[in-house]
DNA sequence: ACGAATATCGTACCATGAGTACGATTTACT
DNA sequence: AGTAAATCGTACTCATGGTACGATATTCGT
């Protein structure tokens, strides 16, 4: 009964909770399974009634950094539903995100394939939230594009795939080598990223002003 | 003598060559150090005098490819020193080089700031390969901006690190994305990383025609 | 309230793989 | 030949992911 699929959901959100935390303060590989049952104060023969393997745990993970993912852009693009406002508004929401949760940023860029095998649910969830969003962008540069008069070299979907990877490329690179930017540019990491995007800008509206 | 200090740079090469063909076959995890004695042909005791663990294994091959990054960076900007045809040898060789060893291709992306413990040499000069090569790039965006008299709304230095930030995402897309970009744009993955290093180029020089 | 099903626990395991110890053996230098 | 260094092989330790299983607590139907 439902009672039942509550109280479930509730201890799976426990565990993935203490996996997170610890994750985030140790790194993935150096977070045993034992540490995550302890913190999360389940037994491990608990933990592993929930879920699979520690894999299992860090896929799940992934789908809600995913999930999370997509519910930034939504709102930043409710938010800011013209252009370039949200344009930017997508850059933000997901260097913020980075900032929640550095270690399934990388994997925004999906290192997952449709797999084969259905039975890996979570996979697939991932894989079709990653599309999901990608849809959500290209509706937008379709907007853009109609409203604008943008004239763009190849289709919205291209366009919005390659952005995306553009941005998420910029964020990583600017958090991963901060002190270097620091040191050889003389400017903080938020600033890399806005020059960083204002000249992504220009790939998709060239020296057009608007 | 100097004839040990090559037989010693000969066993680690062996070693070296036998865990990089390993790592490609089957996964850096999923292959163990015996598996790399067993195919260097040396026993796992001779692998820990040469090397410190299976990390600074991983690290040596890292280093390996970013001097095999740079190496091919400067070779195209030699073959091609003008604009934008240098841009592109340089979007050219990034991409070959993905092909011959994705595996510390992301590591591009220069996970390692500089460390503190200076002991750890070869991450020190991992991070110096990976600065020679920003700088490389640096001195070719300068040129160009002499050149064809190019407005930069920043320095060359931050322009070479963003575009080379921007290159490394679409080519990491591209590859692990290729069934989906093929199945919803209908088009090849190095057609899409054309297309992308295309849109990119607008970052430097806008809509204006050299 | 009682009995059955279910959830949780704890402890003791297994298997794997990184890394070490150490004595035996081979190779190289003089 | 004799010594020093390199290499080897075997047998270990240790950490960790994952399992087995019986004991205990909790919940639910009746």
């Amino acid at each position: 009964m439902a009672k039942k699929e509550r109280l479930s959901e509730f201890n799976r959100g426990n565990i993935l909770s203490a996996a997170k935390a610890l994750f985030h303060e140790k790194g993935i590989a150096q977070t045993t399974v034992d540490d995550i049952a302890k913190k999360a104060d389940y037994s491990k023969s608990t933990i592993y009634v929930y879920f699979a393997s520690k894999d299992d745990i860090c896929n799940h993970l992934h789908l809600e950094h995913m999930q999370l993912h997509k519910e930034m852009i939504v709102k930043a693009l409710r938010e800011s539903p013209d252009f370039p406002g949200g344009y930017f508004a997508i850059c933000d929401a997901m260097a913020r995100l980075y900032e929640t949760n550095p270690l399934f940023f990388d994997g925004i860029l999906g290192e997952i394939e449709l797999p084969q095998n259905e039975s890996e649910s979570v996979l697939v969830q991932i894989y079709n939230v990653g599309e999901e969003i990608n849809e959500i962008i290209e509706e937008y540069i379709k907007k853009c594009v109609a409203a604008y008069n943008i004239p763009l070299e190849t289709t919205p979907l291209q366009v919005s795939f390659t952005l995306w990877a553009n941005i998420s490329g910029i964020i990583t690179l600017a958090n991963r080598k901060e002190a270097y930017i620091r040191k050889a540019m003389g400017i903080s990491k938020e600033q890399f990223m806005q020059d960083g995007f204002v000249m992504l800008l220009k790939t998709i509206k060239g020296d057009a002003e608007l």
